[in-house]
DNA sequence: TTCCATGCAAACTTTTTGCATTCAT
DNA sequence: ATGAATGCAAAAAGTTTGCATGGAA
């Protein structure tokens, strides 16, 4: 969404939406909140959830967990492997490092989740981009 | 999508989807893949594409680079954490380990992308999950 | 000859947006 | 009084599916 404005105002749907995301650890859907505010708000729609965690998202009170792009994207390179995600334009390319086994071992030693494997993104800005902007 | 088959046969569209996926390095997304091949099958369909990338998919010979699901999930923590992601159940929960600056310096090492923070995402089974299992 | 794969279009799922009204400032 | 936030419904974006036809085994 494009917000280009941040003059917001207080509303009691986008301090509810905040509360419960405060409260709750189990990270949400937007239809998971908007079922639980239902009560509250009768009349509440599912748009008004979907624009205030984007206003929150923007303030930086809440995350959007999500890939870094809407669309699905496929990898026929199957050998476990990392991704460096550029910010600026999109771009999924590899890393070729192998710390797979230490961070697995790390998280397994201070949890009950039977731990399978992991994936890691990396964000920032690749090389292309980083050019562009230093012209 | 549920495929409950696997007695597949040979297809000129797949064996190309596939090939084009071994050939690139910039993880696609549907469209591209079917706008790469547009020339050469001229009435290709993009239902075609997905059909065939989630049969690579099931096949095991691609991967299908998504999050553990198909909605978009919100957090209030927003300090830097990794998440345990179910592929029972889809729950997602926190893990709070602190491996962070370890993991950008090997990182930072082998490529001269510029690499701000990321991400990581532990997938196996959740403790009730395990639980229902061994019952 | 069987039945998997295709193209096409319609349906579906998740998210965004336009518009008139309501409400915070 | 101003214009941000809302509810509602329609649209958009991405993906899946039904169906008749074509093609591999």
């Amino acid at each position: 969404m494009q917000l280009s404005n941040n003059n917001y105002r207080k509303s009691k749907q986008r301090t509810q939406i905040l509360e419960i995301l405060k409260n709750t650890n189990i990270h949400p859907t937007a239809i998971w909140i908007y079922d639980k505010l239902k009560s509250e708000f009768p009349n509440l729609s599912l748009g008004t959830v979907y624009r205030n965690l984007s206003i929150l998202n923007e303030q930086g009170l809440i995350l959007k967990i999500k890939n870094g792009s809407t669309f699905d994207r496929f990898d026929a390179h199957i050998s476990p492997h990392y991704h460096l995600i550029c910010e600026e334009c999109g771009s999924i390319t590899d890393l070729d490092i192998d710390i797979n086994d230490i961070i697995n071992e790390i998280a397994i030693k201070v949890t009950p989740f039977i731990i399978k494997h992991h994936k890691i993104d990396f964000f920032g800005t690749c090389q292309i981009c980083k050019n562009k902007k230093n012209l």
